[in-house]
DNA sequence: TCAAAAGTGTTATGAGTACACCCATGA
DNA sequence: TCATGGGTGTACTCATAACACTTTTGA
């Protein structure tokens, strides 16, 4: 057979919720550049590269990012699953490691020309099999949502519930309800009330009163949906 | 600096439910074999072994797997994380794939001279970091326990509720209601009746209804804990 | 005083747990 | 007829959803 070389790369689908066409909608975006040269010229992908012989993956991606993003706006990482195919880009064979990063929202990082936020519900073409690494990463976004504090890494430090209801809304890709949201949340410990209220709106209103994330890293709240170990 | 060549391999926690000391309380035990060769000579290791050019990972995991044991008697096969400090291995760097494989109860696989089943809850010394690999791939057991029918692939075709019972309660590591566990596999459409009924046992006893798994591959029954799409 | 937005209260639902009680069988 | 499990019924708890109602503000 062909003697191929083999390279270990990363790739990271970043993450932020903001306000496209209706500031009062925001949508889920995700951060991609687009390919100058061939293959695939014209093409959208996400920011990666290849794994030096020094660092491990999750030093790699920040490494990575930080030529697409201020690093330092990744409130979240985490790993996902490795594509391996031996065919799934053309030449040397590269084995990809996946991650799903999350910039809060309104934080405006600057980024390179060739690099721009776009709404994952209307992705540009894509390079390879960078879609479904989206694709992906959104399913992880939505299921932790559920069971873990992670939209610590989404939102603002401190946000009324109105905001939050929209970023969430947003990232999950349907509805939810405030009043719920607020409780379920605040039951769990995850959220808490900063005792400050924001001023209200233009169109005037009861202002609202701020609510920040009581850690700014991940945790599990929600272990056991079923089967729970006995109380006693 | 010094130059390393870099290999990917691959590494499988299987896991089975097996009788040791008692036969009514079997326990989870994983499939080790003791290094005969340094570095590390005398400790136990996890099937595995290097990436081909020419194979994904789930491939290479089935071919390394088929050294240790019975490869058809792999019930599920699913990817953990990687495990990818520069230096978790002395010489050329190793980039390991883990993976989770499970292997229903009472079936017997021919091993080697160098393996045996190890109960999880006394495991020998490891090798390396394979003791940490053990430690995830059992808390992924745990927790696909709770909301995927991957019992599937620990029981048996056909089961009473109570043998059911004891195999849950052996991968959890905790004690499940008899009644309940039913209840909530049987809504969910988990598990269904066979029909048939088991002979009683050697004290007498209503002979139980038989039982079986719905599918034979993984799905995911309890997706939403919480923040359900509202129903209209 | 009215509209708008935030926040509270209330009810309904459904999943899961705990446990008492009834059933079927072999000795 | 009794011991030994298996199986059923039922009450309780609790998290969440749905939504009406009240409060607080600016114009």
């Amino acid at each position: 057979m062909i003697h191929r070389s083999t390279v270990h790369e990363v790739l990271i689908a970043v993450f932020q919720v903001r306000a496209f066409s209706d500031p009062d909608s925001p949508e889920l975006a995700v951060l991609l550049w687009q390919r100058a040269l061939d293959p695939e010229a014209g093409t959208w992908s996400l920011p990666g590269g290849t794994l030096r012989d020094d660092e491990n993956l999750a030093t790699s991606a920040r490494r990575q990012l930080a030529e697409k993003v201020d690093v330092r706006s990744v409130a979240h990482l985490e790993q996902l699953s490795i594509f391996s195919e031996p065919d799934r880009v053309p030449g040397d064979r590269r084995i990809a490691s996946t991650f799903l990063g999350l910039v809060p929202i309104s934080t405006e990082p600057t980024l390179p020309g060739d690099t721009t936020w776009h709404p994952v519900s209307a992705l540009p073409p894509m390079s390879f099999d960078h879609g479904t690494v989206v694709a992906h990463a959104r399913h992880r976004l939505v299921a932790k949502l559920s069971y873990t504090n992670i939209g610590f890494a989404l939102a603002p430090v401190e946000f009324s519930i109105s905001s939050l209801r929209e970023i969430y809304g947003a990232a999950l890709g349907y509805q939810v309800d405030a009043t719920n949201l607020q409780r379920v949340l605040s039951r769990r410990g995850v959220i808490e009330p900063t005792g400050r209220r924001a001023p209200s709106g233009k169109a005037g209103g009861r202002p609202p009163a701020l609510f920040r994330f009581a850690d700014n890293s991940i945790r599990v709240t929600d272990e056991f949906a079923a089967l729970r170990p006995p109380q006693a």
